[in-house]
DNA sequence: GCCGTTTTCGGCCCGACTGTTTTCAGTCG
């Protein structure tokens, strides 16, 4: 089990090859083909060790021979010979320089070939000595832009939380409401209505009420927490808030909407798979309608009949008015409709041709929570407190699953405490009524491996979440040793937050999921998705591997206060993203058959 | 570098906006 590059790692350096080819300033069509060949190798489920040893690597659309021979390069030796000779070339500092708004790769070689600045830092110190202005193509205006962008950057470089993001879509609603006579309509696109874990900026698509009119640009002005209007046309509005955020705006009008949602919504690489395909049928698309090619018509597409089957169902995330206006356009390509959170070109256009898209699992599908804290550990509430809020949302059970002793900074319950925690959650099962309390625990997987209590005190329970809570800079062999074992343990049920990270604050601890999840599958386990909006463990792409293997998934809060099991619905989008159907995932079974499976 | 319900060679998505320019390159989504 020695360090062993994965399918990602691997398409993580194709990306960086792409990167460096487009700074020297290699064929563009050269460098679309490295970075369709990473984004399809970040997505397939096989384990790219298979792929090799199989000479199976061109089976995958977008590797060729050459790509091929290359990843097959990456893999045996780690890296790839043509990425180690340009970054002989190219100081590593350019990479950091492109994410700079305002820097893409022409200037960034610009700024190194001609001024030697090979990073942020130089280019920061070039700008405030005013030797850009004279670069050809650099003026002065462009110098103040890039001059806020650096210092942008330096403060914000993380993108946003889903829960943030979300926040902040709602104040920049409220905000719009205070003067709905300024638009039509609108909703927000982009990455958050795809709703990716991570989130760089806002996106809202408008229908304003009179296209001519700068009321709108006027109201948003007054936005609190603005820091400037970055851009301002007759069909997009850009503004940058205080805390760095950038905020979108899209104008159409009516029937540009379902069009332009589509477009707004992204992805982009899902975007250009449909321009393709508009293009291969003599048409071509863009933000504001379907067009014949050969007289520039507009299509007008009935958006009510013809639907295909899918379409017609409910779901919450979206009313069935954008979804028929979205839907004629993805069925005028002989597609299915595409719930957003599967717009990132992995394969979804492909299924919705064959009629092989997943029916998306739904908040309303959840019938309950099987990990979260409460006093007797380090959570906010008791035990019945938890039970009432879990009923509330409709949930039929819940499991009550403390830390164990070990986890002293969590005040891990030791097994005379355990007894207690039981006895009254016996108790309380009789006064209460409408829920069903398991007894649970979320038992420390120990650094030298083997669990913080005894199977004869976990048998005793109804479930048990196995974690990882210390030796997180232990090898990636040792870590991932330690959750097979726990996978092979018969009492352990779920494996809590497998990854370990903490979104923006902590990485993952080095650990071989491939290998996990073949445990998993092998044992009958199910891994959890962490529904936390700081962990949200799996990721999409982990769980869908996971799903594929034929492992369940868990979704679980990790709730320590009431308030906390609403993000359940966070953990449903990550399960939606990995392409879950309520088959896939363990709290979606009603009680019976889950105390079936428990058994 | 990849790919083919037109193609094994000649294509490879589309448009807005800015800042720099006198017609367009670069960047972004």
């Amino acid at each position: 089990m020695d360090k062993e590059i994965t399918a990602r790692e691997a398409a993580d350096i194709l990306s960086e090859l792409a990167d460096l080819m487009e700074i020297k300033g290699d064929n563009r069509y050269r460098i679309r083909a490295y970075q369709n060949a990473a984004r399809s190798l970040s997505s397939v489920s096989e384990e790219l060790k298979v792929l090799v040893t199989e000479d199976r690597l061109m089976e995958i659309k977008g590797i060729g021979e050459g790509l091929s021979a290359t990843i097959k390069e990456i893999f045996s030796t780690g890296t790839a010979g043509q990425l180690e000779e340009l970054k002989r070339e190219l100081p590593a500092g350019l990479l950091d320089m492109i994410e700079i708004p305002g820097v893409g790769p022409k200037r960034a070689h610009q700024l190194y070939y001609q001024l030697e600045i090979s990073g942020v830092e130089d280019l920061k110190k070039a700008l405030q000595e005013k030797k850009v202005q004279g670069l050809e193509g650099f003026g002065p205006k462009l110098a103040q832009n890039l001059r806020e962008a650096v210092a942008r950057y330096e403060s914000f470089q993380e993108r946003m939380k889903i829960n943030e993001a979300d926040r902040l879509a709602e104040k920049i609603a409220e905000h719009l409401e205070k003067k709905s006579e300024l638009y039509h309509k609108y909703k927000s696109a982009g990455s958050l209505r795809r709703r990716k874990e991570l989130v760089k900026d806002i996106d809202i698509l408008m229908v304003p009420a009179d296209p001519e009119s700068d009321g709108l640009e006027k109201h948003l002005r007054e936005l609190e927490g603005l820091h400037k209007v970055e851009s301002g046309g007759s069909s997009k509005i850009t503004l940058v808030l205080e805390n760095g955020v950038k905020v979108d705006f899209r104008l159409v009008v009516g029937d540009e909407f379902p069009a332009a949602f589509i477009y707004f919504t992204g992805s982009k690489e899902h975007n250009v798979k449909l321009r393709q395909l508009a293009k291969q049928k003599g048409y071509f698309l863009n933000e504001y309608g379907l067009f014949s090619r050969e007289d520039e018509e507009r299509l007008e597409l009935n958006q009510n009949n013809n639907l295909p089957e899918k379409a017609r169902g409910g779901s919450a995330s979206n009313s069935d008015q954008e979804k028929y206006a979205e839907s004629a356009i993805y069925h005028f390509f002989g597609l299915d409709y595409i719930e957003p959170e599967l717009r990132e070109d992995r394969g979804e256009i492909e299924a919705a041709r064959k009629g092989e898209l997943p029916e998306l699992i739904d908040f309303s599908n959840i019938r309950g929570d099987f990990h979260l804290h409460t006093r007797y550990s380090d959570g906010a509430f008791g035990i019945e407190e938890m039970a009432v809020a879990a009923r509330e949302l409709g949930y039929e059970y819940l499991a009550i699953t403390d830390h164990s002793k070990s986890l002293r900074i969590a005040s891990g319950l030791s097994e005379e405490q355990l007894k207690e925690q039981l006895e009254e959650i016996r108790k309380l099962q009789d006064k209460i009524s409408g829920i069903k309390i398991l007894s649970g625990i979320e038992v420390d997987i120990l650094p030298e491996g083997g669990l913080d209590f005894s199977d004869e005190i976990l048998e005793q329970l109804d479930l048990v979440i196995a974690s990882i809570h210390s030796g997180f800079n232990q090898s990636r062999d040792k870590i991932t040793g330690r959750l097979i074992e726990a996978c092979h343990n018969p009492e352990v049920d779920i494996i809590g937050h497998p990854r370990g990270r903490l979104l923006g604050r902590r990485d993952a601890y080095q650990v071989d999921m491939s290998e996990v999840i073949e445990a998993a599958a092998e044992t009958g386990t199910c891994l959890e998705i962490n529904a936390s909006p700081s962990r949200l463990d799996l990721d999409d792409l982990l769980a869908r591997q996971a799903a594929s293997r034929g492992v369940r998934l868990a979704i679980s809060t990790d709730a320590h206060h009431t308030g906390e099991l609403i993000d359940m619905k966070f953990g449903v989008d990550v399960a939606r993203r990995a392409w879950l159907e309520k088959e896939n995932v363990l709290n979606a079974l009603p009680l019976e058959e889950l105390l079936e499976f428990l058994a």
